[in-house]
DNA sequence: CTGTCCCTGATT
DNA sequence: AATCAGGGACAG
């Protein structure tokens, strides 16, 4: 699922087909919740703005306009957003869950889950933005006026320290997992990372947060750096839906130590790694490696 | 803090 | 037909 390093990928590749055009199409599936800014209202105020940048702020990508307004793009669990051109005929989908080939993705066109299309005005690709769970979001906001939702995130995952992450544990007796998770701790974190992390800084994911020390908030923070600047360098993980702006898969899937690894060997000690549900999410962890 | 909900496709 | 997966907002 899109996290930090895959929505770093997603900012990368689509930045140099975003910035710098008009928008002159925008085309929407119906109203829903998946349009914080209803479809109406978005259209109206996306039509004939330049996109001057796009920003990163956790699993949040900002596309700031010409008008010093801003778009807001989340990827929630399955969205894409394709970087193509508008010519196939029908939409090939790959068998089962695998996304997209190249060669469909530079012919994509939408299907009933593609919610969103831009169009501009100099040449280039269409961006399509397609979410098939919905959980992803659009949100528009004026001039000077900030988002709730970006407000209430903590540092960036690649920039914090261990001291913040050490701070944050303090007041908590929750399983350090469910902290890793919070994004008013670590912006950017989710359940893969959040996994991996553990796993390198040998700590157990349901270790109690005011039981780790400052030392293992230290490995834990510098341990998330090292798999999510690695993942960003591979393409991201694509475990579930997520694949690049090009239509093809990331390769960090192929690197992973834990996640959805239960039952298969611990690559350290070759103890089957397990699996415990914290915070309604699926944990993965080396009973033996980690403490 | 935990539980519920949103959604749809895959799995049981 | 029922259950599961899960990011994040929200209710309790």
């Amino acid at each position: 699922m899109p996290e930090l390093p895959e929505v770093e990928v997603t900012r990368r590749k689509l930045s140099p087909v975003l910035v710098g055009r008009t928008i002159t199409s925008v085309e929407t599936t119906r109203k829903s919740y998946f349009f914080i800014t209803p479809p109406q209202q978005l259209k109206q105020r996306l039509l004939d703005r330049r996109v001057e940048a796009l920003d990163r702020v956790g699993k949040y990508l900002l596309a700031r306009l010409d008008d010093e307004s801003t778009l807001l793009l989340h990827l929630g669990m399955t969205g894409q957003l394709f970087a193509a051109g508008a010519l196939s005929p029908r939409l090939l989908l790959a068998k089962g869950k695998r996304a997209l080939t190249p060669e469909v993705a530079r012919t994509f066109s939408p299907d009933a889950h593609t919610h969103l299309i831009l169009g501009f005005r100099e040449a280039g690709p269409l961006i399509y933005f397609r979410d098939v769970r919905k959980f992803g979001k659009v949100e528009w906001a004026a001039p000077g006026s900030e988002f709730t939702r970006v407000k209430k995130l903590g540092p960036d995952a690649l920039a914090a320290t261990g001291v913040q992450l050490f701070e944050a544990a303090q007041a908590r007796s929750t399983p350090v997992k469910s902290l890793l998770l919070d994004q008013g701790v670590l912006a950017g974190v989710g359940n893969i990372y959040a996994d991996e992390a553990l796993f390198l800084a040998k700590v157990r994911v349901d270790r109690r947060a005011n039981r780790v020390t400052r030392a293992e908030c230290d490995a834990i923070v510098r341990a998330a750096q090292k798999v999510m600047r690695r993942s960003i360098v591979t393409g991201g993980s694509s475990i579930s839906d997520y694949v690049q702006p090009d239509g093809t898969d990331g390769g960090y899937q192929n690197e992973r130590r834990v996640y959805a690894r239960t039952g298969e060997p611990c690559k350290t000690c070759r103890t089957p790694i397990e699996r415990l549900v914290i915070a309604q999410r699926s944990s993965h962890f080396c009973p033996r490696c980690q403490k």
